[in-house]
DNA sequence: TTCCGACAGTGGGGTCGCAAT
DNA sequence: ATTGCGACCCCACTATCGGAA
């Protein structure tokens, strides 16, 4: 059968006025389009349209089980891995690359799929019916479960809720952030519509830099990436990630002439060097430039999804402590 | 002529699976 | 048996180029 293409939603700020768009919570997840039924077998698939029916067992059993004995259905939704109704990305990315995961796997990192949309059912192409159409549609779908204790939930929507209203829900629950979606807008896949707006939840802290990786290509000679560090309760120097994007070209050679004239020999990192050189060697400098970085998160294992916001010649970069991530 | 959108290319954290060692 | 690497997943961002305005 032919894979559709998920629609993409443009980055961007949530509407001025809420008049004729709609608001769903951004579930941190994996992006997973299902068909099911019309007497086929029913195929999971992603954003790059891997198949990957298998590694999701339970959300096919569930799938066929409420929609198997009927026309051909095709929903649009995100594979999660709640805990305590929350979404956790990292323990999701487990199941994620395991295309036959085992009975424990399955038991330690149970996921949950969470239709947010539906392109096809009852022989109708939905796609191009307007948003709040094809929300109806999926709401006589999901009635359907009746509360089954299916790894299944439908994702609702909200109407003539203020954006900012909106966005403060997404970050008390713990969400990834928000999506607005024009009532009246057709599904376009593949495409990455301005009818679909996503916002993102990020933090923004300062960092000490301890070191640098050179780039590659057309960044060779250049600063690749930031190795950053902050100070922790006891005082000690602790590796906190790395950062490689934010920077333009003039700011990346700018960056390695100044740090060029911090250049030392050994980590001033206490005892974690090793974890910031999990991933090749670095380039350690004296502990004396701060910068700023955008976030999504603090992880164990460093800064997920990190960028450059500039520099601050304006702190101390003894006061980066890391209670501030 | 200027602007904008799509794409390629750089970078991050993380996991799995398979080939090479 | 271990290790390295590519392929995925989630991304942020800059530079470039061709077509739209």
């Amino acid at each position: 059968m032919r894979l559709i293409a998920p629609m993409l939603a443009t980055p961007g700020a949530p509407p001025e006025t809420m008049d004729g768009w709609a608001a769903e919570m951004k579930y941190d997840g994996c992006r997973v389009l299902a068909a099911v039924g019309g007497g086929e077998q029913p195929v999971l698939w992603t954003r790059n349209l891997n198949v990957v029916t298998s590694s999701y067992p339970e959300v096919t059993d569930a799938l066929t089980e409420v929609f198997g004995g009927r026309g051909r259905i095709v929903f649009d939704g995100e594979v999660v891995a709640l805990t305590q109704g929350r979404p956790s990305f990292s323990r999701l990315q487990k199941r994620m690359n395991s295309l036959r995961p085992s009975a424990a796997l399955r038991q330690q990192v149970p996921v949950t799929y969470l239709p947010f949309d539906v392109l096809s059912a009852g022989g109708d192409d939905l796609k191009v019916a307007p948003y709040l159409d094809r929300r109806a549609a999926l709401a006589d779908l999901g009635a359907e479960l009746r509360g089954a204790g299916l790894p299944l939930q439908f994702l609702p929507h909200w109407e003539g809720i203020d954006g900012a209203v909106i966005l403060d829900a997404a970050r008390n629950s713990m969400m990834e952030g928000a999506l607005f979606k024009r009532v009246s807008s057709i599904y376009t896949p593949g495409q990455r519509s301005r009818s679909w707006r996503k916002v993102l939840l990020r933090n923004r802290s300062s960092a000490v830099v301890i070191g640098w990786v050179p780039g590659a290509g057309v960044e060779r000679n250049m600063v690749g990436a930031l190795v950053l560090g902050a100070y922790d309760e006891t005082g000690a120097l602790r590796y906190i990630g790395h950062v490689g994007t934010g920077f333009s070209m003039a700011v990346r050679r700018q960056l390695r002439e100044k740090l060029a004239t911090l250049e030392r020999r050994t980590s001033p990192l206490g005892f974690d060097s090793a974890a910031a050189e999990k991933d090749g060697p670095v380039r350690w400098v004296d502990p004396a430039v701060v910068v700023d970085v955008e976030y999504r998160e603090y992880l164990p294992g460093g800064l997920r999804h990190p960028s450059f916001k500039g520099q601050r010649g304006d702190l101390d970069p003894g006061s980066i402590t890391r209670d501030s991530l």
